[in-house]
DNA sequence: ATTACTGCCC
């Protein structure tokens, strides 16, 4: 117990009473008098307990001086109370300790009041006091109190130089640094070794390099101290090279390194990411007895941890016998570099086991950990144990906390923390516009960014990626420009990391040209800039130029990415490229990108969409994880291909395996049962979807049933289902009912829902085409002739029907009585030889009824020229005789196309696939996988 | 009695 504590007890009367009681006393004494080593005292203390004794026996003098080395603040005030007690306190020598005391140990109005209340403070109380702010780091009350002992007539030695240099060394003040390095040389303390070297330190730190050198070359007896003091400051200043050169020099020179020649030269190869120049300081330092130097020891630590294996780190770690708080920091911070984020909090329990207290560089590295393990909680309890503490919230750790609020999605906590800042700094400011872009809010990052670059806080390469997804995030071409155009101004045009946010963010605003364009002028061609741009094509749907720049990387001989090819089978998945698909997917191969869950998952998805459920199956079972996202897909491709009973039996497979459906599985589910006519089963799974799987139907599954239903004639069933939804019935919804009415022929329910959909969705084409055919199945020509007014009237286009089909590299687009194409002359003759045999096997064409009002012989032929014929035409000619013909299509498939192709696959003996906007046809021997229900 | 060179978080 201190006597600090004995006099905050209750009684006042008691502290003098307690003094006196000598156990308390003699084991500080006893404590001290045993570090000083002092057989004689110890010995004698050992027979004694008597106070006055211990005081008469050994000079206080001397226990002070023990107490300063240590640091030893409680037993020090006992002593300084037991002198005031004795009358003792006036002596000078005594006072000039206890001031040196206080100071060292941050007790600055203790020391203060000492020399203040001194009859005569002499120079050494003055040094006292200084090297106590000093050590502490308090450069600015150092210099005042230089200059207040200055006024007062005492003059510096050479004790009290290097004190006041450091401190201008510490707060970089040159112009200081050079008046008292002036003063110095009047003095004439020149060439006192501690000066000298001081006055290097002071150049180097200010980053006069050259200067500092000069002085060193000057040093008439130089000693290890200037060596290791000029590399540090090389190191310190980012000049590794310089630092190993002139270690090599004091080599040469015969002097041998030191401990702290040796932990500096570690630091400097680690700055070098130099591992094998460090690997031999790490044998010279065994081979010499060093290995135990605790600073040369948390250097490898930091040196392993940053350069080479975390495991040689963790072993220097090990070998440490009482690492002290650097050392714990220093293998936290390893583990999370390494993204051992579970192990870096495992060790911090362990440090505090061992009764080392963390400190702001430990809670900064332990925050990481928490975000990077979606700890979210256990940082906002760090937060609370930071702000009981006395740690300064350092613009480190205040990024740290912006971090996890951030992803927590607190961003009303977060932008409290960068509130709180006293002076804003970028990298807080990069964490919060990261946060408020991740989550989605994209104004206040983009108005806070205005508001602090108007301050002049500036911004880096990180704040311009942030910002440009927040611009890309709200799809706004002109602020993605004024970014481009700052960073222009500001230098960043080149970084590749600005160049490939840039075009990701064109390209999301939906200017993928801009987005070429940045391409084109940057003069980096790595692959996360092709991805940028390859994915930019296959979002805005350019397959065609998302293949021609992957050509280009691969003659660039770059190797493609699990980003890359997943774009890429993305592409060639909505565009039904099944060929390039196929050759996306032996790249996948020999590049061993298939182990990506990302890339496999893209695989099932782009067979599944290129019309190939066998190959889709294929790559489903060779998904290493299988996760939901795969699963779904495989859902999902069943469905679309009309194999409702295989897609309900994998969802059940999915629950066997204990996956967790989500609400896409679940559109893919109730689709299953659509295209199978499963009307109860869809019922089932509908109505259970919240109890069973806990998933509130979306609008998605509302129209899916209400598709369902449609589709099976029960329109009234539909129609409730749509007045009892919980939300706005969405245009997909209507769109389920109104092709209900055309199929059902319901004038009433097309109306309504027609009425709703030109609401909704005023700029889709369809609906009117739909709403006149209803019209005309019932004979209403007149209400035919006002939607055709209307659709003229609103400048509603009629989408023009068009078919893709891929031959080799190349995808051919067909539209409606196309001539453009070179072969137009084979592929109308193949059409007319095609009408002629289906026509033998008993193929009528089947009307349209929009048709009405063209000639007869004129639908013939305007039918036959139907963009999926003519693509299914020049398949025949274009392709291997035994392969299936693959057509995409834009819009739904016709009657009559359907039942022609039925023909065609009969009388050619061919498969014939198309997918229409909807779903997959096989037509295979005269009949097509929808069961003519589609 | 007072003095110089070393480490951990972006």
């Amino acid at each position: 117990m201190s006597l600090q504590r004995l006099f905050s007890l209750k009684n006042p009367l008691q502290p003098h009473f307690k003094l006196l009681k000598p156990t308390i006393f003699t084991k500080s004494i006893q404590a001290l008098a045993i570090i000083t080593e002092n057989p004689q005292t110890t010995t004698k203390l050992n027979l004694t307990h008597d106070v006055e004794w211990a005081a008469g026996s050994i000079s206080y003098s001397k226990l002070l001086s023990q107490c300063c080395k240590t640091k030893s603040l409680n037993p020090g005030q006992e002593i300084h109370t037991h002198l005031i007690k004795l009358g003792l306190d006036n002596d000078l020598k005594c006072r000039n300790h206890l001031i040196n005391l206080y100071s060292k140990c941050r007790v600055f109005g203790g020391a203060r009041k000492l020399l203040d209340e001194s009859t005569e403070p002499d120079l050494v109380s003055w040094s006292a006091l200084i090297s106590g702010y000093v050590l502490n780091g308090l450069g600015e009350e150092a210099l005042l109190g230089f200059t207040e002992m200055h006024a007062m007539g005492i003059r510096c030695n050479e004790f009290t130089f290097p004190s006041v240099l450091k401190a201008c060394a510490m707060k970089k003040d040159i112009v200081g640094g050079k008046q008292i390095h002036g003063v110095v040389v009047v003095t004439g303390f020149e060439s006192d070794a501690f000066v000298a070297n001081t006055l290097v330190v002071v150049y180097a730190k200010c980053g006069e390099f050259l200067d500092s050198r000069r002085l060193f070359d000057q040093i008439p007896e130089r000693n290890i101290v200037s060596w290791n003091a000029l590399f540090s400051c090389y190191t310190q200043g980012d000049l590794f090279e310089q630092a190993i050169g002139l270690f090599q020099d004091m080599i040469g020179s015969g002097l041998r390194p030191d401990e702290f020649s040796l932990s500096t030269i570690i630091n400097a190869c680690t700055g070098l990411r130099d591992i094998n120049q460090g690997r031999k300081i790490h044998g010279y330092l065994i081979k010499h007895g060093y290995s135990s130097d605790p600073f040369s020891c948390n250097a490898l630590v930091d040196m392993y941890s940053k350069v080479g294996d975390f495991e040689d780190a963790k072993a220097v770690f090990d070998h440490i016998q009482n690492p002290d708080i650097v050392s714990w920091n220093a293998v936290i911070a390893g583990c999370v570099l390494h993204e051992y984020n579970d192990t870096a909090l495992e060790l911090m329990l362990k440090m505090r086991r061992s009764r080392i207290k963390p400190n702001m560089f430990t809670f900064s590295s332990v925050l990481k950990a928490c975000s990077g393990l979606g700890f979210q909680g256990l940082g906002q309890q760090f937060h609370s144990i930071l702000i009981k503490s006395d740690i300064e919230l350092d613009p480190f750790l205040c990024c740290g906390l912006i971090d996890i609020y951030s992803k927590c999605g607190e961003m009303e906590d977060a932008t409290r923390v960068y509130n709180m800042m006293p002076e804003k700094e970028l990298i807080a400011l990069n964490a919060l516009l990261c946060g408020y872009s991740h989550n989605n809010n994209d104004i206040e990052a983009l108005s806070l960014f205005a508001e602090e670059h108007s301050d002049g806080l500036g911004f880096n390469e990180t704040t311009l990626l942030s910002i440009l997804n927040s611009a890309a995030g709200l799809q706004d071409v002109n602020v993605g420009e004024q970014i481009h155009g700052l960073s222009l101004r500001t230098g960043f045009e080149s970084d590749p990391f600005v160049i490939n946010s840039l075009i990701d963010c064109y390209a999301k605003c939906g200017s993928v040209e801009k987005a070429r364009k940045v391409f084109d002028e940057s003069s980096i061609a790595d692959l996360a800039t092709f991805t940028s741009l390859i994915s930019a094509y296959a979002q805005s749907g350019q397959g065609e130029e998302a293949i021609q720049l992957y050509l280009k990387l691969q003659d660039l001989e770059l190797k493609p990415d699990p980003f890359i090819c997943s774009s890429l089978l993305n592409t060639s998945a909505s565009l039904s490229a099944y060929e390039q698909g196929k050759q996306i997917h032996v790249h996948t191969l020999k590049f061993g990108l298939l182990s990506d869950t990302f890339t496999a998952n893209s695989l099932v998805n782009m067979y599944a969409r290129c019309g190939s459920i066998d190959d889709a199956t294929r790559a489903f079972s060779e998904v290493p994880e299988k996760g939901i996202v795969s699963w779904s897909a495989m859902i999902g491709g069943f469905a679309q291909h009309g194999y409702g009973k295989e897609a309900l039996a994998l969802f059940n497979d999915m629950l066997k395996d204990g996956i967790a459906p989500n609400n896409v599985t679940l559109v893919s589910v109730l689709c299953a049962c659509n295209h199978a006519g499963l009307v109860t089963q869809a019922k089932q799974y509908f109505e259970s979807m919240e109890d069973v799987f806990g998933i509130k139907p979306t609008q998605e599954h509302y129209a899916c049933m209400i598709d369902i239903l449609g589709r099976a004639g029960k329109l009234h069933e539909a129609m409730d289902l749509v007045n009892n939804m919980p939300f706005e019935a969405n245009a997909s919804v209507w769109g389920a009912l109104l092709g209900a009415a055309r199929t059902h022929k319901n004038v009433d329910l097309g109306q309504t829902a027609a009425q709703k959909l030109m609401l909704l969705d005023p700029e889709k084409s369809g609906t009117h085409v739909l709403l006149a055919n209803i019209y005309a199945s019932a004979g209403l020509w007149e209400n035919v002739a006002d939607v055709r007014r209307l659709m003229k009237d609103s400048k509603v286009k009629k989408e023009p029907g068009m078919s893709w089909l891929e031959v080799k590299d190349r995808v051919y687009t067909f539209i409606v009585g196309d001539r453009s194409h070179s072969m137009t002359k084979e592929i109308y003759k193949k059409l007319e030889e095609l009408m002629e045999l289906v026509g033998k096997e008993g193929y009528v064409p089947v009307l349209e009824i929009d048709l009405h009002n063209v000639q007869r012989s004129e639908k013939e032929v305007l039918l036959s020229f139907h963009s999926e014929k003519l693509a299914v035409a020049f398949g025949l000619i274009a392709t291997p005789t035994r392969a299936p013909i693959r057509v995409k299509k834009n819009l739904r498939v016709c009657i009559d196309c359907h039942t022609f192709l039925k023909f065609v696959s009969k009388v050619v003996t061919r498969e014939i696939i198309v997918r229409d906007i909807n779903r997959f046809h096989h037509f295979r021997d005269g009949s097509c996988s929808c069961g003519d229900y589609w």
